[in-house]
DNA sequence: CAAGCCGGTGTAATCGATTACAAATCGCTA
DNA sequence: TAGCGATTTGTAATCGATTACACCGGCTTG
């Protein structure tokens, strides 16, 4: 008899609390408790109350999966980042985990510095059901994407960010690169500078090619001639800055100022040309572009070109979301230019 | 008669194939299907071979929050930064993530940065099925877990990194900040410093206490006098660095030569000394703690204290994932300190 | 030749919440 | 007071995959 007792199920103990215990507790159905949670004013006042004791006393959580699976959503978007370390890629990404989160969506994130096959297995996060959505910050993903489609794969919602592709109608948010070079050459020209050479980024990437042209156009618009070993390869690395510092240093004729692709490009140049006794910007000028943290705070200070990151990721997040909730795309464009801004520092000065 | 052949459900044409479509095309069970893709091993060669073309032809993709539903777990992991935007974190954040994504798991992030009610929130996702386990980079986070637990709620994986705590009983992963200080204060002191300042971290944080513990110790243990007017309060930002250059300059008895608790600290420190026409270290050596990947390029070169990051983000994700698999913990140690190194740049040098 | 075992497969219960639909209740008017 | 609509609540189907259990045939073994 005494036994017995012990032997009923512990109905009260359980692990986990589910919507079926509350409502017990509650006295309710579980569509009642459902209800409580997700769209309180469709409950009495009365009933509402008595459901949302009986969650305090249970200590009640909706299991995020089982919701999930009812509701034909994740409540999740993924960020695929190109070099996560990189601080301005992280930057952006902290604007956009604000937004979303604030939305009430969590944000997976995919470094796509990753041997191939695993490229690929990214995308599945949007054929599985495990992401609503994707930011993609890394443009040479587009082959990828590309891929898929041509595999008959539906297309969710995704956005392109900072970089950007031609070959897919995704929408975009992105600065405007091309007037961006365009603005650094043309302060470069009016401090009296007419020998302006530039250290571009990697090869095949849509900035790159942006901010060259800029680049090209403005010195065209101005006159000045272009000349090829001026213009060095390079990628948006510290490392490119060093390399394409050693070049210059063996030119014959020297560019008295340059205009380099990324901001870390202009510290390795500043920093390789220091090592060898060269002075910015008494010696050379140095432009860069993005304005980092450090930009402010490096030794000169750089004068650069301002992009907006905060904007870039909080404005890539809204328009994802507006996909994601099939908000009209009316008012929607689908190339957003966010403006840049010439900030001007110590880095720059007249030629000798 | 033919009109009744379009009333026929399109049952081939669904949206997106589902197990059961699979199965049908394949000619066999949903529970078959499901055990090719699972465990192949279960099914013989030639019904595998069927359902794998099945899936190809249909193009089917396991629903994550079906089988997340019924397999108990989400198969994603937290990552709490503060502040995301810091290379430094964000370094660590891309070494977790590629441990944990070739475990098959997805890493979601979550600022620390916000107001407190949402501080809170964050940890529901250890409560509601989805996340498996957490990641801490945070260590102020620690109160709100206090809170959790004293409400009752189950604890779940938990990992510490960087940053920790005395209160829980949470494994961790850190390094020795202690012998780290220790050691840059040592360099100076052989260098033939013997005043000797520090500019700290923020107040009531565990790095900042063990890193002025570490340089008080140091200087006790080699006879120096230990002067709290040396001793700058700040925290880890290039703004704190700036503030203490001008505490600094406004003293009469100024030290030779600055440990800072950051390589951001160090930068603003010699951003600002180098602004007021102040050489580094011609005129005061400073050693940076962290070694972020600037460190090396600035002006000087930064000496500084190398953080092994890398190891760190890899160390945590396996200890995490060895609790989430419920691995032994037998060889696991609680708390995992990874040693830490003199990186000697142009930044420290003799005093005049 | 019967008993037992094993690899391979199918049936159906299950994970936990949401929600369409039905039913009950209440108030108010004709 | 009957009847109607509005409000509130309950019942049960549903989301899609996993897996416990049962079953079946074939092979080994005593």
């Amino acid at each position: 008899m005494v036994e017995k007792i012990n032997l009923e199920p512990p109905a009260v103990i359980r692990n986990r609390p589910k919507i079926q215990d509350v409502a017990r507790v509650a006295g309710v159905s579980t569509a009642t408790v459902s209800r409580t949670l997700s769209k309180p004013e469709a409950v009495s006042k009365a009933t509402r109350d008595m459901v949302l004791e009986a969650v305090q006393a249970t200590g009640y959580r909706a299991d995020h999966a089982a919701r999930n699976l009812r509701r034909r959503r994740s409540g999740a978007i993924v960020v695929l980042v190109p070099n996560l370390g990189n601080p301005f890629f992280s930057q952006i990404l902290a604007a956009i985990e604000n937004t979303m989160s604030a939305a009430g969506y969590s944000v997976l994130i995919a470094d796509t510095m990753q041997p191939q096959f695993r490229k690929q297995q990214i995308l599945e996060h949007l054929h599985n059901n495990s992401a609503d959505g994707m930011i993609v910050l890394d443009g040479s993903m587009a082959e990828e994407f590309l891929r898929s489609e041509t595999a008959g794969i539906a297309a969710s919602p995704v956005v392109f960010a900072c970089e950007w592709t031609d070959k897919l109608r995704y929408p975009s948010v992105r600065i405007d690169n091309h007037s961006g070079a365009a603005m650094a050459v043309r302060h470069l020209i009016d401090l009296g500078h007419c020998k302006i050479g530039h250290i571009a980024g990697p090869a095949h990437n849509v900035l790159t090619t942006a901010r060259r042209e800029g680049f090209k156009a403005e010195l065209k618009a101005s006159g000045l001639k272009i000349r090829s070993e001026w213009d060095f390869d390079g990628d948006f690395s510290i490392e490119a800055g060093i390399q394409a510092a050693q070049s210059w240093f063996d030119l014959d004729n020297r560019p008295t100022a340059m205009f380099c692709a990324s901001d870390e490009i202009a510290f390795g140049f500043i920093s390789e040309l220091n090592s060898r006794g060269i002075r910015v910007p008494d010696d050379v000028s140095v432009v860069g572009f993005d304005d980092i943290d450090i930009a402010r705070h490096f030794i000169p200070p750089l004068t650069t070109i301002h992009q907006p990151r905060n904007d870039m990721g909080e404005m890539a997040a809204r328009k994802l979301l507006a996909n994601i909730l099939g908000v009209a795309s009316a008012d929607q464009q689908d190339k957003l230019l966010l403006p840049v801004e010439l900030i001007v520092r110590k880095s720059t000065a007249a030629p000798k």
